[in-house]
DNA sequence: GTCAATCACTTTGTATACAAGATATTAGTT
DNA sequence: AACTAATATCTTGTATACAAAGTGATTGAC
């Protein structure tokens, strides 16, 4: 963990708390963070700072700097709005995508079939960003490619996990073929409603993950 | 301009880079700033690293904090989302809306409407904020809410200046009166539209604007 | 024995000091 | 006179030191 300047701990600190090395509501220690990087409270402060702005963690007044996990709710809300800006890019990519884009989005795909065929669930999630990632640009909209990258960023952690589920891959490609069949067609009603329907499914087994988790538990 | 602690201060310089205090591109010189709020360059870094998540300032390592106002270009594009963002409230507003909610809003739009008459249009702007504001938090999802607010905050300055137009705050008065309708009724797709064309004529008028004033510097 | 208050210790917040990189200026050479 | 190189100055980045607020433990009183 050999790591220097401020902007750098931001990143590698978010990765812990993405990777589940913080748990949520964790206390994160000024001098035992500084001291495990290697540098002194100062740049450390600064990145908690970044931090807070990006909603990972809570910085309360003389109090400390706690970790903060979205709940049940809160991710649910997330995939939610993750669902409409996936719809609003694909409205504005189907009027918008130019021919090469269209074939780049079918290559894209292409790979995620292969991916699923060899049954590598990890190779298929980096595949499918990068479907994703490309109505996000074809969107002609930058603003929104960003946003909506950042929201993609930060949901990784639990979409990751979904893949797994038998039989998700399949479908997923499924309803990718059907999107990029919309955005052909440029039918931007067709292309939102698909890509939202895409995404929200995603959502919808989460939930039923988080109630199995639920019940278990009590 | 007698401020402490380091998330006052940050909020001090949004203030000030969204009033035109510092132009697109000045640098923020640390010590400057630090003696002006009478604090030391600790809490100024802090600060800066806050605005630069925010997206307000570029952090040039080795180099210093640029204020980064958003160009014509961006600026449409970021109207385009929240014209989107908002169209997403209002078709979830519309299914999840209660009645005592609806009255509130009209509530509101009966404020607005006295604004107007006063021709007081920095009242209409503060209350057509709340306007918007109680139909992001009836979308019934708080990080879609959240999201919204920070958008809106984000646009405020330019978003100011369209009321000032003839007419306009009359135009806006029918449009509020045209969602309502649409809430009321119940019909997501109607007032998700409503909505969307209510923002996209501030992003055409801004444009306009843009437009006029590029023409007007050649 | 339990509750409260005071004191010690820990931790955050801020200032200052120091190191390293960037910029500007000056001097020297062609 | 113009361009380059070297040096001086300024600015950022980081460490350390100090002050203030908070937490916990111990002691005393009821």
């Amino acid at each position: 963990m050999e790591q220097r300047s401020a902007v750098n701990i931001a990143n590698s600190l978010e990765h812990m708390i993405f990777d589940g090395t913080f748990a949520d509501g964790d206390r994160l220690d000024e001098v035992r963070l500084a001291e495990q990087f290697g540098v002194s409270r100062t740049p450390l402060r600064e990145a908690l700072q970044r931090l807070e702005s990006s909603g990972l963690v809570t910085l309360i007044p003389r109090r400390g700097a706690f970790v903060r996990q979205p709940g049940p709710l809160e991710l649910l809300e997330m995939f939610e709005v993750m669902a409409e800006l996936e719809a609003v890019c694909a409205r504005l990519a189907a009027r918008r995508m130019s021919n090469e884009a269209l074939e780049e989005l079918r290559h894209a795909n292409t790979r995620c079939q292969m991916a699923a065929e060899a049954q590598d669930s990890d190779l298929y999630y980096a595949e499918n960003e990068r479907f994703h990632a490309t109505i996000y640009r074809e969107s002609g909209n930058s603003f929104l490619e960003q946003e909506s990258l950042k929201l993609q960023k930060r949901l990784r952690p639990f979409r990751r996990q979904q893949l797994r589920f038998r039989g998700r891959m399949a479908q997923s490609l499924t309803e990718h073929e059907a999107i990029v069949a919309a955005l052909t067609s440029g039918d931007s009603n067709a292309a939102a409603n698909a890509l939202r329907d895409h995404v929200t499914v995603q959502g919808e087994r989460f939930q039923s993950l988080m109630a199995g988790l639920k019940a278990a538990a009590s």
